[in-house]
DNA sequence: CTTGACATAGAACAAATGTGCGACTATAAT
DNA sequence: ATTATAGTCGCACATTTGTTCTATGTCAAG
């Protein structure tokens, strides 16, 4: 019912994907002018008169009179009326920040954020999960990228082969590789194949957490 | 340069909370003197004043001159102590399985699954999102691998070099590649930089939607 | 006491912006 | 041909809104 059943016009859909797009770069709406001069429409009120236009669809939303008083209302299309009940919903706590120079923090903030994942993406065992944001490059590798979010579940011990965030007494940094244990030495090999392993002394790490998940954003 | 020591003044605290209170609210900032007027700051110079110190520190960024030009800085640092948790949950429709020999599904399914993902991890705009597990070897890639999840936008449109969902028509096929149009051309490159590029003419590719997350799970 | 950050007002100003209105064009229907 | 309708332009206008400048108050350090 929600479904309008004339196609959106070319134009207004056009202005539609602009304000998605300029509100995902620029962290707020444009002006009326802005949305004209990007997409050649010389009139101001030509503009108005658009967006009037999708307004009345019920894709926008406007504050009269205000500047960049434009919202863009939750789906056009289907489907999403994202409702929260499910259930099967973990919240996993959001530590922080994985940075190379620093250990990860045992315990999670005051604030506590959370990441909501649900759980048929899991396994069973979803105790001491916990979230990280990787920061910096110095963990990059094909498989984890700067601004990946990391799940990790709490142990300090990790299967051949398992990927872990592992801390480096003598370096004193924290690192995210597979785990090789080769008798009274460790080899830490990135998931990237074209990258050599580091060796370190058995002593020398300390596994703290085993990687179950990796969550990239591409874009906005 | 980072990290700023002195702890963050109680009224900047407050401006910053009022911010995300009221972007969040109203889907776009609020105004010098909005800000003014909810937290009894009787001068617009005074607000400007904070909103630089805020700026100094790097929580907010700000456009010079132009209205509502404030958004809030992703903070590297922690911060959470005066961050309202969004805590908002995304139920992303989830839509089947991505194979190389069929075109995804336009419609949800009935009974259709979700996937459920806090808002916080997606940029602003959350319109048209659905979810598809990758299955087989035909897309697989240093990105993409058999078994993960991708999360991906509707639109039949994509920037170059972002990473796609592109069916092909004499092919019949949909893949997962980077997009770049190459004038009647069309180049899809594997995430993957040491896979070669096919070549199709423009007409012969759909854009069925962009990915804007990769959810790989490692482990059970 | 003096000095100098920091905090605070208030008002004036210049831009940035949304809106309204009249007029004009191109179709498509009558 | 006439009329209705959606699409289009320009432009004037009234607000909305960020910035700046001057003046004053506070308070700890010198």
């Amino acid at each position: 019912m929600k479904r309008k059943d004339t196609k959106l016009p070319e134009r207004q859909a056009k202005i539609y994907a602009f304000l998605s797009d300029y509100i995902n770069t620029n962290g707020f709406p444009p002006t009326v002018r802005e949305i004209g001069e990007a997409l050649n429409i010389p009139s101001t009120s030509l503009v108005s008169y658009y967006l009037k236009g999708l307004e009345e669809r019920g894709l926008i939303d406007r504050e009269s009179s205000i500047s960049r008083g434009i919202r863009l209302v939750s789906d056009p299309y289907q489907s999403n009326d994202f409702l929260p009940g499910s259930g099967e919903t973990l919240s996993i706590p959001f530590l922080g920040y994985i940075v190379a120079s620093a250990p990860i923090p045992v315990e999670a903030l005051a604030g506590t954020e959370t990441v909501e994942i649900n759980r048929a993406l899991f396994g069973r065992d979803v105790n001491g999960l916990f979230a990280l944001q990787v920061q910096g490059n110095s963990m990059i590798d094909a498989l984890i990228h700067d601004g990946d979010t990391v799940i990790l579940r709490h142990q300090d011990r990790v299967e051949n082969g398992e990927m872990a965030a592992v801390w480096l007494n003598s370096n004193a940094e924290t690192t995210l590789k597979k785990v090789y244990y080769e008798g009274a030495r460790v080899r830490l090999q990135p998931a990237n194949p074209t990258m050599e392993p580091i060796f370190v002394p058995a002593n020398d790490v300390r596994i703290q957490g085993k990687v179950v998940m990796v969550i990239r954003q591409l874009s906005n």
